[in-house]
Order: C-alpha cells, then structure tokens, then sequence
RNA sequence: CGGGGUGUGGCGCAGUCUGGUAGCGCGCUUGCUUUGGGAGCAAGAUGUCGGAGGUUCGAAUCCUCUCACCCCGACCA
C-alpha cells in the first residue's frame, strides 16, 4: 500500500482528551478517532490491526474445537427478563424502544441468546459437548466510559459459550478455552497471567480473567499473587491471611467518649491515641432497599463485591446522609453496633477477634471505647468481606506472600453451571431418555481492548512498537528524498518486489523530508523499516531498521526481498 | 450518580475577568529554494466562537436554559 492512497492522519501534538499512553499513541497515530463518548472509528491502520487480531483469535477458536456462528446485536427484552438479568443488568445496558414501543436491548453479552438458539432443539446427550462462538460489536453503556478502546460503550469482543453434559465433562471444555486463550494472546505477542475472579452478573460458580500485567495507569484492575505457589486473583475475588494480630487484652469497663470534630478513621484514631486496628468501622449499606450494617476493622478496607456475595443482594450501595441519620439518630461518621436497631449486621471474622475495641456510639461526636463483643454487642453473623492487602499470606499455599500488581483484562471464563439453562429451559436427553439441563460456560476475550493493551504495554517515546503479528503492515519503506529518480526507482522495485511475494508493505511515498517520514513510522510503529537512499544506494545497498531495535543493519539491493523476508519470519516468530 | 473542568478553523491553544465584531503555533493550498530525524521564504484558504433564548446601539465576552466532552470520586463512618 502507498501512503498516499490509504488514510494515515497522524497527529504531531497529542490530543488533549487522551490519558493514557496508549490512547495517545492510537489517535496520534491514525488508528482511531472519536466518534462519542467510549464509540470509536477504526481507521485504515487499525482496521488492519484488527483484521489480523481477529484471524488469530478465530483460527485459535476453530483449533479448538468452537463452531463460529452470529448472532443479533438486537434482543428482545423479553428474553432477558426470562432469565431474570432484565433486573440485574440495570443502567449498563443499552435499550431502546421500537416502533412498535416494544423494548429492545443491545446485546453486551449473548447467553440468552445463545441458550434460546439451542433450547428445544438441541435434544440428545449425542448433540453435546458444544462450543458456539461469535466475532462481534458488544454494547455496554458504561458509567464512565474512558482510555480510548479500553473501556468503550461499542466494543468488539469474541464470545463464547459452551453446552455440556455435566460438571465433569464442561471441565475438559472450559480447559480448552483456557488453553485456546493463552494460544491466543501469546500469538498477540501478550504475555497474560489467569486469575481467579468474581462471577458478577454472569453468575455461576467460577470465573477467570486474563490479565495482561502492566505498570502503567493503563493497569485499571489490581490483582494479588502469591510469591510461593501459583495462586492467582483479582482484587475483588482475592482472600488472604492476616499478618496484623491485635493481642487480645482482657476485658476493660466500656466507656462513652466525646469525639469532637473526629468522624473518620484517622481522626478518631488521632483524637484518640489509638491504633486503626482497635477500631471498628461500622459500614451502613441498603440492599435491595433492605438496610445492613457490615463491620470491619478500622484498618482494612471492605470488598463490596464479597459483602454482595454474601447477601445475595442485586443492589448494594452506601447508604445516603439521610438513611444514616434515620437509622443511627447521628451524622454519618459515629455508627456503631452498639443499640444498632432494625439493622442487620455482618462482621468480619477478624471483628470477633478483637478486644476493648472502639466503635461509633450512634451519637453526634460521640464514641464508645473498650467495647467488646458478647458483653456489649452480639455478632450474629460473620463473613470473610474484606479486601486482602499485599504483603498477607496465601489462602491457598498458607505460607508465601501476596504480592499485587496491576492488570489489564482481556479476556475471561466462567463456569456458568446451569443458570441459564434452567432459567431458559434447555434441556437434553441422556442415553436412558431421562431428561437433564444443559452445562454451561460463557468465555470471552476483549478483542479491541486486546490491541490497546499491546500498545500500551509496547511503545516508548517515539510511538508504538507493534508485536510483528498485529502489526497493520510488515514492512514500512521510506525512500528519503522524493526528488531523486534513482531511490525512487529503488524503492518502487523493492515495493513490487516485496508485494509479489505477498509480504504486507507499506511504502511512505509522501513528498515529505527525511525527518517527517521517519518520526510518522516510529509512531505507528511497523516492525520494520526499510531506508532507501541515495548515499547507500551508491554502494547498492539499502537499510533495514527494526522498530524495537536501535542499531541499523545495511542489505543489498539485490538480495534486498529476501533478507527482509527473513527478518519479518523471525519477527512473526 | 456526586464533584470539578472544558467547548474558539483539521489539531493544540490565547482572547472571556474589564462587551466594540477573532488571533497565535502546527497542519492545509500555491510558488520558489531545500532535501538522511518534524526545512526556509513568499502568497493564500479555512470560524454561524457547542446550541437556544435574553440584556445591549453592539456579545466569543454579561445573564438564563440546554447539549457535548474530559478529569476525579463513587472505599466512607
């Protein structure tokens, strides 16, 4: 391709709504512009960027035994509210309304769908295992659409789901993806790390995500490992063992203390000359409307995802001022389990662990030390619902260290078990004629989000260095002065050459200076780049410049076709 | 959803406080020179100043409403 007959709008200065690296590097670039909030344009580059991200994850799936099939992007609503996730989903779906004032969804994720295609029809036991998958824009109308392709509200993502007989054999199936994906991404030149994960909306009883590790602002999830043995999980799935025991001290008279001006944590543990672990935080939440108090060491910090869990609630949100103030008779700030009515109380196990403890006395500037559970509260219900901290011990090994890192999510497995095909009704015979719901998984992978995180995690100052199998082209040529008949003609011959032999080349064909032509191919970023020029052509020599190489090795025009060749085989590994 | 901010040519921005009819850099067009890491000179083109309404002789600027976009937060007892 010349450069002047495709659409490659590169930006000099970077464009003042874009934070991340990446983003940066895709609109400077020309990959992508904005259309609207989180709903981008894909531009020639990117379009190639994507055409190939898309092969590999197809020929990984169809390797792996998945059927490709498609399906709409337009739901009916009736199918989501059959199987209960009309509720669930709330605002981060994206519905209309038809003509005919019927509610329409688009789709963000398609196990209605794609339960409603097999129910009634797939029948027999001989029918399963199943793996049906589609390549397809999702729809998401995220709170906070932001980072380009990151978090989009129009997006394109590989789904897929899986039919099985049972638990047993689903997990042969869900290993499988597992495998296809890690194929997947290291073909995307991505390293990934599989971590265990919350359910969410899915449901189901067990998930994994795929996270590509990054340092950068890019890494919006944080996830634990352990340093010992190879557990691995998201902040919200994460568990762990305590480092910071609180030596238990017997029993001291409660008391009830002025806190003047001292509502939070830091400033009743100041005011007090106490430590935040003899403090318990007394969390108002509503739950599906119902009220509940979750209490935590002062120290610690609660995971919302495991208090949901735990309640089995659909909503759970902080309770406003104004229910604090009805529930406690104080500003928010003093809760406290103590002569806490009407209000159903969670505690952390680490709670009960705790002696001579201080805690909100649901009074304006008011808190009560010394308190201890049993004598002057009762704990009637505990569950693990904090958040683990790095530096703790493994759940699983109970001997290494967490250590935390931050990831990008690309792509994620659940083990749905038979929560759709109940709720929809898919059912199979066995070979006795008994009847059984079908075993199901659900897998996807973030296909656009995939290409930003390559980016974000390969470039450096100039731009963008593309792993060679994504990249939109092999090859970039830059003949450096215009004018001269000479490197043109070189560099015309190497470019039909090169497209003869069906190597991806693009060739910078602009009336443009040296210095322009070669900063546009460091940002965006093709893997190798061919110098032609009048000095080296002299010698009958030409210059190859891998983009995530710095020196620059001379080739002979000659033997021009082949070298390059094999430097872009070794490239494509 | 709460808080903060920004909308001025394709991009990045100034001008708004203190009203007088729009400017800078980059990019773009044409010509000449230049030509190995974002060239120089010259001549040009491109704006209903996000939108609607209002105040005023006069509005990018003041007032009201509205839309879009960005950032932070939504972990706080």
């Amino acid at each position: 391709m010349l450069w002047t007959k495709t659409y490659i709008p590169t930006l000099r200065e970077d464009p003042a709504d874009a934070v991340l690296i990446s983003h940066k590097l895709l609109l400077r670039g020309g990959f992508i512009r904005k259309l609207a909030a989180g709903v981008y344009n894909y531009l020639p580059l990117m379009q190639r960027t994507l055409n190939k991200t898309i092969n590999i994850v197809r020929q990984e799936m169809d390797r792996s035994g998945a059927i490709e099939i498609t399906m709409p992007v337009l739901h009916p609503a009736e199918l989501w509210q059959e199987s209960g996730r009309w509720d669930v989903m709330g605002k981060e779906q994206m519905r209309m309304q038809d003509r005919h004032k019927n509610w329409m969804v688009l789709g963000g994720t398609h196990e209605e769908v794609v339960t409603n295609i097999i129910r009634g029809e797939l029948r027999s036991y001989r029918q399963l295992p199943l793996n049906l998958y589609q390549i397809q824009v999702k729809f998401r109308d995220e709170i906070r659409p932001r980072f380009g392709l990151m978090r989009g509200r129009e997006f394109l993502m590989k789904d897929a789901y899986t039919f099985d007989t049972d638990p047993e054999t689903h997990k042969v199936a869900y290993q499988k993806m597992v495998d296809a994906y890690f194929a997947t991404f290291q073909r995307c030149g991505l390293e990934v790390r599989k971590v265990e994960s919350d359910t969410g909306a899915m449901g189901g009883t067990m998930a994994h995500e795929f996270m590509v590790i990054v340092t950068t602002d890019g890494g919006e999830e944080v996830i634990f490992f352990c340093e010992n043995c190879d557990y691995a999980a998201n902040i919200e799935k994460a568990d762990s063992i305590s480092t910071s025991k609180v030596e238990t001290e017997s029993p001291k008279l409660l008391e009830k203390v002025p806190t003047p001006g001292a509502a939070t944590v830091e400033e009743v543990t100041a005011f007090l000359k106490l430590p935040a672990q003899r403090l318990v935080k007394t969390l108002l939440y509503v739950a599906d409307g119902d009220p509940v108090a979750a209490l935590i060491r002062g120290d610690r910090q609660i995971n919302e995802i495991k208090l949901k869990n735990h309640l089995k609630c659909n909503e759970l949100e902080m309770a406003d001022a104004a229910t604090v103030e009805r529930l406690t008779n104080a500003p928010v700030g003093f809760a406290g389990p103590i002569g806490l009515k009407g209000v159903r109380i969670i505690a952390d196990p680490e709670v009960g662990e705790l002696t001579n403890v201080v805690v909100g006395a649901n009074e304006n500037e008011t808190h009560y030390i010394n308190a201890n559970i049993g004598r002057d509260f009762e704990i009637k219900e505990t569950a693990p619902i904090r958040s683990a901290a790095e530096g703790e011990i493994c759940p699983n090994c109970r001997k290494g260290h967490l250590k935390a890192q931050k990831g990008i999510e690309v792509g994620n497995t659940f083990n749905l078990g038979y929560k759709y095909s109940k709720a929809l009704g898919a059912t199979y015979s066995d070979d006795e004629g008994n009847e059984h719901h079908i075993y199901m998984g659900s897998y996807g992978i973030g296909v656009t989000r995939t290409i930003q995180a390559a980016v974000e995690k390969y470039n450096d100052d100039k731009g963008i260095i593309w792993p060679a199998p994504i990249a939109p082209y092999n090859v970039e040529i830059v003949p450096l002065s215009s004018q001269d008949d000479e490197v043109n003609k070189a560099a015309f011959d190497l470019y039909e050459k090169l497209n003869r032999a069906g190597v991806e080349v693009l060739m910078d064909d602009r009336d443009e200076r040296a210095g322009v032509k070669f900063n546009d191919a460091d940002l965006i970023g093709i893997p190798l780049r061919v110098n032609i020029g009048s000095k080296s052509l002299k010698n009958g020599e030409i210059e190859l410049k891998e983009r995530a190489k710095s020196e620059i090795e001379m080739a002979s025009v000659d033997s021009a076709a082949e070298t390059i060749k094999k430097v872009i085989d070794r490239q494509l590994g």
